[in-house]
DNA sequence: GCCAACGTTGGC
DNA sequence: GCCAACGTTGGC
């Protein structure tokens, strides 16, 4: 079992767009960046853990835990010209050089665990989330960090 | 293979 | 909305 933290504008998908999505399972696509996408390609696993972080609003946090429905597969959407996700490289190669999970909403935080409170704590200085520059949009944690998490966040039993 | 120009991310 | 930090692109 490995531990991840997906990066999410929640303006364009939050934590309850995934809860009311049929199923409450959704497709996790348009990454387009090669560390993130080899993350979904080799490590990351059906029922692996995730948390959910809405980032660029006035408090980033982490809000909620989904659970890996489906591991990596091609993202279809690389190949659609209608898709804002298109893109020309893989249609010229004729297969689409991206990956995509299926995400399934798991458990909402009882409080959400913001950014803020993210740097205050000791224990999670190495978080990738907390690095300067560190903009993957898709991150791996690991299970210390993810309990200590959990307990912030009011969830303690999964 | 270098690197300038450009595009994107994401906290603030 | 600004802008620093990164990643990608493409001319050479």
């Amino acid at each position: 079992m490995n531990y991840w933290l997906f990066k999410t504008e929640p303006d364009a998908f939050s934590f309850d767009d995934l809860l009311q999505a049929p199923n409450q399972t959704e497709i996790w696509d348009g990454v387009r960046n090669y560390q993130a996408r080899n993350l979904m390609r080799d490590d990351i696993k059906k029922g692996d853990l995730v948390f959910f972080y809405h980032s660029r609003i006035p408090e980033p946090a982490i809000v909620g835990i989904g659970k890996i429905a489906k591991a990596g597969y091609p993202d279809h959407t690389a190949l659609d010209p209608n898709s804002k996700y298109f893109d020309a490289k893989s249609e010229e190669k004729g297969e689409s050089r991206w990956v995509m999970v299926d995400i399934k909403a798991y458990r909402r935080l009882k409080r959400v665990v913001t950014l803020k409170e993210v740097k205050e704590v000791s224990d999670l200085a190495e978080m990738k989330l907390v690095q300067k520059g560190q903009r993957l949009s898709i991150q791996p944690v690991s299970e210390y960090e993810w309990k200590i998490i959990c307990e912030l966040g009011g969830v303690t039993k999964l």
